[in-house]
DNA sequence: TATAAGTGTGGAGTGCAGTACACAGTCAAA
DNA sequence: TTTGACTGTGTACTGCACTCCACACTTATA
């Protein structure tokens, strides 16, 4: 597809997927159309990729570092053996995420609880990490 | 304690502990030192404060939502109603980013299971949401 | 075939989150 | 009481992730 059907389906403006084309984020292929400037066409690959970069986002990964993940998970790995590395610490990592939420979520919870019964003293974050 | 002991409890810089300071996120109190300028005088809840922000920071929040989160669920709430609405829906909030977690991982074990044994097409992240 | 819509490149500008630096007042140890 | 470490304010600068033009070329529609 076309940029401008690809912006959309996805949810970012045009100029975004230019800049993440740019970084090397996503990698369209070059059409037929265009001439001397080829219009890029992308796949549904490279809308799977913009989820996978929105959430890593979402989780506080910055694009450089999306990007190197997404060379080294990529269709073919040229080094399986650091990949699995790379993957495994990545899997250790978004672990350690989820133990910061449990924690977070307990706080919370037992903030509202507080605030629902409005006995003792409020909750403090450092018991619940 | 002051800035240079709260700088090194925390890890982080001075310059960040002021920046923090001047965006309303951290309230420290006025000491009796430092005569027309007086020192500031941090907490352990300043503590508890910095791993709440940093947690947040590294969830993807901006510091404005954190410093919103912060002042809404501070010690005295002033509008108890309001502070549980923002608490629910945050913990709705981090409750989506745990399964955004879980589908991410669920990919990447998917991955990590492919390159081990090689057999069949590599799993399609859409297939993990 | 004119003309609007879509695409490409390049460069400048914006907002956020720090980070660095200059300068002056304050404190504490020698 | 002097000296060095520490503190405060203010301003400027940096890096990241966009976001917004201006301009030129290509395609599709009327």
């Amino acid at each position: 597809m076309l940029i401008s059907e690809f912006s959309k389906r996805t949810g970012l403006p045009r100029e975004t997927v230019r800049f993440y084309v740019k970084r090397g984020l996503l990698n369209p292929e070059s059409g037929r159309k265009g001439g001397s400037r080829p219009y890029q066409i992308f796949s549904e690959y490279d809308v799977d990729l913009t989820r996978i970069i929105g959430i890593h986002q979402a989780l506080g990964s910055s694009l450089a570092e999306i990007g190197d993940m997404i060379d080294a998970y990529g269709k073919e790995p040229d080094n399986p053996a650091r990949t699995e590395e790379l993957l495994t610490g990545h899997i250790a990592k978004l672990e350690r995420r989820k133990q910061e939420i449990d924690g977070m979520l307990a706080f919370l919870r037992a903030k509202l609880a507080w605030l629902d019964n409005g006995v003792g003293a409020p909750p403090r974050f450092s018991d619940f990490v």
